[in-house]
Formats: structure tokens, sequence, C-alpha cells
DNA sequence: ATTGGCACTCAGGGTCCAGGAGTGCCAAGG
DNA sequence: CCTTGGCACTCCTGGACCCTGAGTGCCAAT
């Protein structure tokens, strides 16, 4: 149906739009590429692949350019991860350095990313569930109110509130942070839930109810807040690219936690890069962008998804080795630390 | 030199050109306003407000809109700050009730104040140096290195990595986290400096230099982490304000901390309400707009500064009394946890 | 000091036209 | 059957032109 020739064609169309972002023309295509056939050739190709819906011209006598269809057989078939320069390689390694808190970790990625690709970065926290307790605080704030820390190993620090049901005093206290520290510690954030379940056997009765509130606060950062964090940046990318009136949209949908999540959460495949174009993500203000993702973490795990986000009109190969590459080396800091 | 009437013509400039966003005529300002004086009386008074350097016409025959010059006087002399509904006050309450931990608080208020102006919301965490040590915890990582979390009393959480120059072990890391809750518990951070340097006595000197990394980590987190975190948001506001081709630039000044801290910095009154006008912000990417702040806080003293950016052509009185507001509000909130 | 009258300016929008890029189709040649 | 040169056709783009309307500045009269 689609011989090498008409594919090399359809390849070659997606870059020259790719870097132009005009039209892009039959003299135009065997000019810049050495295809050794005529412009009349090249139209009959292109006539073809735009009945197969893989090109359209925006109006008549106007060169062609790539439909999302002609991106997806593009990044499927026709191209190949672009690896890094070596300057390239460089300047991730200087940037994730002395990066040792969670917190660094990830702006310094959503910042690299950023730069490297000229897009819009996009980079989830990791997950709690695959870590592991490493401490628990209770710092009393009022009589009735406790800063709940948890430390975990990958050095993520969690903090939430907990509203007592009644007082609670200085002793109560010390015992039970005795007891979670004893019962928690080490555990994968996956198990506490049924640990916890055990533990008001282990509390003497008359605090019962204010150790129920604890438990139930630890329980809701464990297993509710599967809704976790995604940093975004590089957003003046975006004004770079022609989303004209559509940019208010997206910007809009940038800011929307939820909307991001779902948004990074939709791609199937946990380790390998993936690529959703245009109206593949189902996503409200995100049809006319494409995501460059992929899975990371510390170890063979990933524990959170990052990516960059960006016009169709995108360098996919381009943006997928860098995605690629950041994925391993923020990885590799994270198995580190 | 400039008589009410003028005041009154220059009043209804600003109110008008920030309403629609075009040039006004002599002859839309009588129809709009009551003066009741002729369209030509009003032209004299535009030629001297012209002259003094309040307006300027973007093209012989056309409209007046304001000057930097003109929105400073308007501010200054000829608006009143515009007073909430009771539906925006309600609003803020809703949005800030159920907030309890210093994450969510500034969230909150980020959202809210970029709904409510539909203008670009910056808030900065508040200050550490107003508050005081509620705890200090030290976790082990490796046997080189050590997780310190320091609690205050606004329920701020602040961590840091310390690199340990020597193997520690548990018993030492037990007499460390003992004595510095015994020296630093409900000290102010802005004491923690001087009665650090007088840790180094009261630990047994085999740690020493261990303890001396602990001491040093605590002294960059409370003193030269006075670069806070702003957070911004409604950025997707911008799109309708016409900055055109500016706008690349304004979101790239907002990703960066260090520029908004600057920004957020310059202004000089603490409690008060702040307008900054276009290039009064000596502030690379941010000639252009506009911020109105103020400082808010727990109690009367003010612990950091919020406000909106916009365009220069903004709604000052409504900004003001929406950042006056919020900033109120969200001191109450702190003030109770 | 205010006002009506009047001539003047100029941006914005419409039409018209020519140039050019690019196409589709066809007939001829390998 | 695929390829190719030729050719007519489409239609976007940019420039030139004109016209209209909003708004002005100035002046003489009140």
């Amino acid at each position: 149906m689609l011989d090498d020739r008409k594919l090399a064609v359809l390849r070659a169309i997606v870059e020259d739009f790719v870097s132009t972002n005009e039209p892009v023309g039959s003299k135009a295509l065997v000019d810049r590429h050495n295809l050794d056939v005529s412009p009349a050739t090249i139209r009959n190709d292109m006539a073809v692949l735009e009945e197969q819906g893989y090109i359209v011209q925006p109006h008549t006598s106007a060169g062609r350019i790539p439909t999302e269809q002609g991106y997806r057989l593009f990044v499927d078939r026709l191209s190949a991860v672009k690896p890094l320069s070596g300057a390239e390689r460089r300047a991730i390694e200087t940037f994730l350095a002395g990066a040792y808190d969670l917190d660094s970790i990830v702006m310094r990625t959503v910042r690299l990313l950023a730069q490297l690709t000229r897009q819009v970065a996009v980079v989830q926290y990791p997950s709690l569930t695959r870590s592991t307790v490493r401490h628990i605080e209770l710092v009393p704030l009022t009589d009735r109110r406790l800063l709940l820390v948890l430390i975990t190993d990958t050095g993520r620090v969690e903090q939430r509130v907990v509203e007592l049901p009644g007082p609670i005093g200085d002793e109560s206290i010390t015992q039970l942070r005795a007891v979670l520290n004893a019962c928690l510690d080490g555990r994968r954030l996956a198990d506490v839930a049924s640990v916890v379940a055990e533990l008001p056997d282990r509390v003497s009765s008359v605090e019962r109810s204010n150790a129920a509130a604890v438990f139930s606060v630890i329980l809701e950062t464990v297993v509710e807040r599967h809704e976790e964090r995604v940093v975004v940046g590089g957003a003046a990318n975006l004004t770079q690219a022609d989303f004209s009136r559509g940019l208010h949209e997206v910007l809009e949908a940038l800011e929307e936690q939820v909307v991001l999540m779902r948004l990074l959460g939709e791609s199937g495949d946990q380790a390998a890069v993936t690529v959703r174009i245009g109206s593949e993500n189902e996503v409200d203000g995100l049809r006319s962008t494409s995501l460059v993702a992929t899975g990371y973490g510390a170890g063979s795990q990933s524990l959170a998804r990052l990516g960059v986000l960006g016009p169709t009109r995108m360098d996919y190969p381009t943006a997928m080795g860098a995605v690629r590459a950041v994925a391993r080396y923020v990885g590799q800091i994270l198995a580190e630390s």
C-alpha cells in the first residue's frame, strides 16, 4: 500500500514541516532531500498519502502538512530516537549534580527538560507507594491538633495536620510515637494500610479515639494521596509555538493538577517512552498538544512519570531522546540517595 | 495646575480605558460620564493633561490613553480601594476554609487571588525568621548522610540533607537530636544563629566534626534561606491582556524565583497595599506590568508578601481591594493555626 | 473660561490586481 | 505500470489605492 518511497516522502514532509513550520511542496522536497525522482512523481505520492489521511493541504495550491495520523506513523515507524550530544549529556550531569533532597531534584529536572527540549516540561513527584517508612514524627500544635510528619527512605517528607476529637497529653503523644515507629519503620508504604488496621489493639484504651484520628490521617496520606503532585516548567516556550488563541486553554490546563495527572496517567507502558499526539490526549485543553513521556524511578521499576508537552508540530526524535536520557539520569540519582 | 475637572477627566479616561481597552475620545467621555461641559472643553483639558505627561494619543486623531504617570496619579489620588462584594467575601471564606497545613494555605491563596482578580497571582511563602522552632528531627539515610527536618510553630517543615565528614552511629544521632531540641525548642529562628554558635561546647568531642556539619546546615536553612519560595498562579490570565509578543518575556520572568523575589522585595511599606506601575518595577521582563502587593502574616507583623500582577491597564481599585481582603483573611487563618 | 464650527489627520477596512507557489491532470516515454 | 515534462488552474499573499469615520486642534463668538 505504501511503498518505501512514499514513507520516505512522509518522513521528509514531517521533518521539513517541523523545522520550517510551513506547508511543504513537491519541489522543495526533491531539493532538500536527495530523492532522485522528479517533483511530479512526488506529487503522485503525496496524492496517495493525502488520500490515506497522512497529510493535508491547508488550502488548494499550498504545500502539505502532516495530520495527527501522519505524525503517528512517523513516530511509530519512520523515526529513531535521537541520542543526545555530548554537550547535552554534560549539561544534564552538571544540572542534576548536587541535588539531594527530592524537592530540588524535581525542580531541577523540570528546568532541565524544559531547556533541553524548548518545550513545556512536566514531572510527577515520585509516588509514595513503593518507598518505605523511615520515621514518623508527631508534633503537638495545640492540645487538640497534631502535626504528623512522615519521612520516607526516598527522602520525601509528608506533613499533615491531625484534628483530634479530644485533648491529648505529652505522654500519650510519646507513647503513640513509639508505637507508630516500632510498627511502621521500614515498612513499604503499600503495606502500611494493613499494619495500621491492627494498631488500635496496641494503644491504651483511654486514647483510642485520638489514636484513631492519627491512624486515619496516616491512611489518607498513604492511600488516598495517590493524587501526587505534578510540577510544570518552561511554560514560556509555548509562546513560540503558534497556538494563537488556543494558548489560553493550554495554560489553563497546565495549572490544573488533576488534568496533568490524568494526562500522564493515560499512557500505558511504564518503562518505554510513549508519545501521545493531539486528540489522543483525552484531556480537555490539551487536544492540540503532544506529550512525550516515560516512567522513571530508582532502579528498574518506575515510580512516576515525566515528559514534555508541546505542539503536535514537535521534534519528536529529539524530545524522545531528551526525555529518555533525563529519566535515566534522574533514576540514577534517586537510586543513589 | 490641575483643577478638579481635569482630575475628573483623567479619572474618567483611566476608568474607560481600563474597561474598554480602547483610546478614549472627548465625545465618548461626556457621554458616558456626566460632566456637564462640552466636548471642546474636555479637549482643552486633555491637551493640558497630555502636555503634563499624564496621557498620550497613540497616533494623531485617536483618543487618549493614560501614561504610567497617569496611572500613578490615578491610584495615588483619584481612586478608592474598592471593597469586595458579599459574594466575593463568601468565596474567600469557603475557599480558604479547611486549609490547615502551610502548603495548602498558600496554594489555595494563589488560586483564590487569581480567580478574584483575573490576573496573575503571586504569593510568597511566609518567612521563617519570625517563627519559632517546634521540633528538630534527625533521620539517618546512610552512615554518612542525615536528613535534617526542622518544624516550626507555623506548621512549616524544612528538610535538608547533611553530608557528614565521617560515619556516625545511632547513639550519636540520639545525643545530637536531644541537644538540638533542648537548646532550640521554642527559640525564634532569628535567634537560632547565635544559639547554634555556642552549641559545639555541649557535644562530646569525638563527634565534633559531624556535629559541626549539622550545625552549619541549620544555619544555612535559617539564615541563607531568605531566598523563600514564591508561588505563581493564574498565568493563563495573561493571554487576555494584549502583551502580544512581550508575553514570552513575562512568562519567562514568572518562572524565575529570583526575579519574583526581587519584584516583591522592592516595594517598601510592609503593611499597606502598594502599587508599582510599569517601569517602576526594576526587574527585567516585567517592566510592562503592574504589581499590586501587600504584606501579610499572622497577627500584626507581616511575614511575607502577596499580590497580583497584570498589564498596566489594570483595574487597580478592584485589585487593591482583593489583595487587601485576601491578605487579611490569610493572616487570620495563619494566626489561628 | 466655555462653546460651536470647521478643516485636518490618519488608522482601519475594503477592493483590486499581479505575482508566485503549488497543484492536478494528461500524454509521452521507459 | 511507473515516471516525467508540460500546462492550465487555483488561490494565498502582499502591495497599492481609496474611502470613511473618529477624533483632534484651532479660532472666533459668547
